[in-house]
DNA sequence: GGAATAGTGTCTCTGAGACAGTATCAT
DNA sequence: ATGATACTGTCTCAGAGACACTATTCC
């Protein structure tokens, strides 16, 4: 069973091993609303996820996932929970390590994009990975200006409110308690939005 | 190198596996401190853990590998990580999913208990599992009173504060403020302590 | 009464929230 | 000038923290 021997040919490692999966909710902002990145297999929608492979880490493992499933490249995930159930999967046992990432509305421009307000009936337990990932963005995004880096380089005080608006409608203060809450989170550029009616807004970028 | 096939003989799942196991900080107040179960095997200490069994839920190997290796139980473990460093393990790829639980002191009479603020040099990266567990117990007993049960039934303001400041000896508040932030999430019993020098303490239990 | 511990009235400080004002642009 | 948007001065309110005072027991 196992391939790992001492020098006395011992059996180091012999118990049962179980399958073990990534599956990552991929989460972005696309006209104003929170969306996850689904796919589509044998009729199924799921979120992306692949086999940990032999000497794979498992961030690896999603990046690999990504990169094949929506050609998205040079993220940072995060890990969830581990969902466990034994008949989670009708295939055997398979243990799911869910993970997150945030990524830019146009790295996913070849993706298939979901509100998640009305995503369900997601295969597997696909429904509750995107739960987690959902509450623990917003609680991201309750504590820092965009920690995902989902803004441009620089932006607005009413681009980063927006963004924040669409991660969790609720939840969000008023426009200048918004401001007095960000601003001192952010590096001020010293320039000016231009082109736009009204006093023009500085323009700010992340720390 | 699968077991699972579907009716056609075709092989549904056949990927590499790796070994899964779960490694513990059982974490406890004795004497004023905070303390973690180390186990000694093979000369070297580490967290109680063990492999994952083939129909067997992690919550379930977490408790089966505290009964077996300190006689504990009852409990309801968390998880805190998977740790999946390629060459964590020197038998071979190991997963690593790390799990807390914090217990009455009288439940690990046999336990062999060392103070976190000592730990050291603990096998794997055990002592990554424990920093991650006692942060864990620290951010939840900054919300709530005693919220892992710690302390009997019932117990006066002063028991539950000398029980917050054994598991963080920093960032606690007075004895008054302490008081007006617990109290209102506390269920008062009417009831005195007795036979103590003083004005007597009213008993709370928790709710 | 005196020592020891429990409990509280109240002041201050800080920060969130809300409102209404002022500032600066395009047209 | 006018309308639109950005920004801010200031009031209020709530909660944390600190201090000093009162309350109730044992000796």
């Amino acid at each position: 069973m196992s391939a790992y021997r001492d020098s006395h040919g011992k059996r180091l490692i012999d118990y049962w091993r179980p399958s073990v999966a990534v599956d990552t909710a991929v989460l972005t902002v696309r006209d104003g609303r929170l969306c996850v990145a689904v796919v589509e297999k044998d009729g199924a929608r799921r979120l992306p996820g692949t086999f940990l492979h032999e000497g794979e880490l498992l961030a690896d493992a999603v990046r690999r996932s990504l990169d094949l499933k929506a050609g998205i490249r040079g993220l940072a995930p995060r890990q969830l929970h581990v969902f466990d159930a034994i008949d989670r999967d009708d295939r055997g046992r398979v243990l799911s390590i869910a993970h997150m990432v945030a990524v830019p509305d146009a790295v996913l421009a070849d993706a298939r994009l979901e509100p998640v307000s009305s995503v369900k009936d997601l295969k597997y337990d696909h429904d509750d990975i995107l739960k987690l990932a959902v509450d623990r963005l917003r609680a991201e995004y309750r504590e820092a200006p965009d920690p995902a880096g989902l803004l441009p380089d620089t932006f607005t005080l009413l681009d980063l409110r927006r963004l924040h608006e669409a991660v969790d409608p609720d939840g969000i203060p008023r426009r200048d308690t918004f401001r007095r809450l960000m601003e001192p989170k952010l590096a001020a550029t010293g320039e000016l939005e231009r082109g736009t009616v009204g006093k023009p807004a500085r323009l700010f970028r992340r720390r």
